[in-house]
DNA sequence: GTGATATATATCGTTACGATATATTATAAT
DNA sequence: ATTATAATATATCGTAACGATATATATCAC
């Protein structure tokens, strides 16, 4: 899923700006799917609008600098329909945090420590966020399914990680051997 | 963490070509963490030997092309080792199917069922796959550490979509709201 | 008042990805 | 028996994406 797909996505769900898709990637409801950055959204936004998938207009505003609000053309969302249509492609994980857990025997037992311990903050806060959004208001299935699932897998990841963070501790007390030898 | 560093870290479980280090990321123990490329690894191999970060040993087999065994130094050692000590980057996930689902209601339901059923398809065969080798030997503390955690995520989702997946297909058999307009 | 956060777009160099090419052997299927 | 596929092994090349940076203003907290 490129990134000029992604931004048809946001489109379908109402007119928005370079910058209001990037939030829609951060906090709003495709925030658990993944990350895009600017300079990704930019350059794909120019693309679209060059296949005539979207349109711009430009608004003024006072203060604020000027706003270029994308929309979904008809060639558009038929272009997301037929992407839609097209073979699921595997989840894509990458974690920083897992790979410093494979050198756990090389990291001195504080730092593994203060190392989980940031990982669980940001689970916790994570978890806090989602819960508190659960209970306030109303929204679409896809939306309510979506921020489920995320909620069920930190939850995962937390109660594990609490489980478990002492069998990575007690290797990082054995004698570094990868170090010594 | 880039693939120089993600290259490193294999080597520390001893000397291997590209295509190990691949295999590394694609079954062994850094399955979970993230997937690399050739495309990735060649180049990355290239500049770590310019950098004098790895050396090699080129094998001539029988039958075989030839394979290039990459070793790390030491200072490839102190260079992982540094890094290792950077500020642990977020996770960053892409998932394709999540975005599918956010448009549910744009889908058949035949379709939606469709992807649903191959989403658990995968989910099982992974759980099972763990479950196995969760039985099977024993492993470094690390390994059976990232084992259990992918594990508990796995089963986290299948549990998630099993319980919740009707949720996303009473939407799909609404009006499709969004095309009709 | 000073620095941080939010709004807003854009570019640019480096990285990474995906597809493809090449070559051989072992295994599986028809 | 023959054909196809998977596995072993390296490498490149065009495209796509990422991360950092530049620019500009307003609000908000300290």
């Amino acid at each position: 899923m490129d990134t000029k797909t992604l931004c048809l996505g946001v489109l379908t769900h109402g007119d928005a700006s370079g910058y209001e898709i990037k939030k829609a990637f951060e906090d709003g409801p495709f925030g658990h799917i993944q990350e895009i950055g600017f300079g990704s959204i930019y350059p794909a936004l120019a693309q679209l609008l060059k296949d005539n998938l979207v349109t711009v207009t430009q608004y003024t505003q006072e203060g604020r600098p000027d706003k270029k609000v994308y929309s979904l053309t008809a060639t558009g969302r038929l272009f997301l329909l037929d992407a839609l249509d097209e073979p699921t492609e595997p989840d894509k994980v990458r974690s920083d945090f897992l790979f410093r857990m494979m050198f756990a025997h090389l990291l001195s037992p504080s730092a593994l420590e203060a190392m989980i311990d940031e990982r669980m903050a940001v689970l916790t806060e994570a978890i806090a966020g989602l819960e508190q959004r659960a209970n306030s208001g109303f929204a679409p299935a896809s939306e309510t399914f979506i921020d489920g699932y995320a909620l069920a897998i930190y939850r995962a990841m937390a109660d594990y990680i609490e489980e478990n963070r002492y069998q990575l501790v007690s290797a990082s007390l054995l004698p570094q051997r990868a170090v010594a030898e």
